[in-house]
DNA sequence: CTCATTTCTTAATCTACATTAAGGTTCATG
DNA sequence: CATGAACCTTAATGTAGATTAAGAAATGAG
């Protein structure tokens, strides 16, 4: 548990490495991905201050996912493995964010998973370029824009 | 925490009902799923024996799933707000479920997700029919079908 | 066993979003 | 101010999967 800075860019976990770590954001912005066979980016989570970001709890499989970071940060290091640390408030909230992402994914369309974004987000969504929110929200930045175009000329 | 009998294709919770109970399979099968806007049904989750199935864990909004039974059951229902029962472990499983169907939504194919799917719930694909199946991978029936035949021909 | 319902498959057409490519904007740097 | 790098927008074309429709197969009730 100790606590470092990293520059905007820099990787603190690759898919691969072993699962032990989480990362708790003290200043700055980090984000998790997954890329696919076609070597594209998926983004699974953003964390800016006061969140935790991390693979699996489970540690016995090695990770999923990359850990980098958008902004210059200050984070903390902690070991998964030492189970003492883990707050069931946070395991309930994390669980609440999959469900929805999940559902949204399921059952709304892309329009629809951006304005729900940019209501929940609000924040982030004015931290990183266009082409990280439709990274996460599973398009290209191209459909985003033009879905945005669209929805302006509607009104 | 009582236990109970539900018969094939009985509700346990609504969409909208108070966020109250988790549910834990002794015998038989439930799901959870989402309506959409077009009233279209989005399978969340399967849970045959020994399996928990409950909307998310924070109990402060409704609840998003709809619940019911896909064989006659044998349930025993648990207050969550009675927080004794958590037990972290479970709740780290279900953590990892979330991840993993969040990146293979957004990373992979249907047909990668229906074998995936396949490979992860051997038992519960024998059970369900396949359009439940595609309902959980997000698919129609009809691209299911076309994509099992598909692959057939190739081999 | 027979009839009816549900489920599965096939096929034609349609649509949301991907891909590719080309300009245009913004902003930091020399 | 000029240049380049990253970002955003627009548009043309491509494609996975949706929709619709119809028939075949499986399942179940009487």
């Amino acid at each position: 548990m100790k606590q470092i800075h990293v520059k905007k860019g820099e990787t603190l976990q690759k898919s691969g490495d072993v699962n032990r770590n989480g990362y708790f954001v003290i200043s700055g912005l980090l984000r998790s991905y997954i890329m696919d066979q076609k070597g594209k980016e998926h983004i699974f989570m953003f964390a800016p201050e006061n969140w935790t970001i991390a693979d699996a709890p489970n540690t016995h499989n090695s990770c999923d996912l990359t850990i980098d970071a958008l902004e210059d940060s200050v984070v903390i290091i902690k070991d998964k493995t030492l189970k003492n640390t883990t707050d069931t408030k946070l395991l309930f909230n994390r669980i609440g964010v999959l469900q929805t992402r999940v559902i949204m994914l399921m059952s709304s369309s892309a329009i629809e998973r951006y304005e729900h974004f940019i209501e929940t987000y609000t924040d982030i969504a004015q931290r990183v370029p266009q082409k990280m929110i439709a990274s996460y929200l599973g398009i290209t930045p191209e459909a985003l824009s033009k879905a945005k175009g669209d929805k302006m000329r509607r009104l």
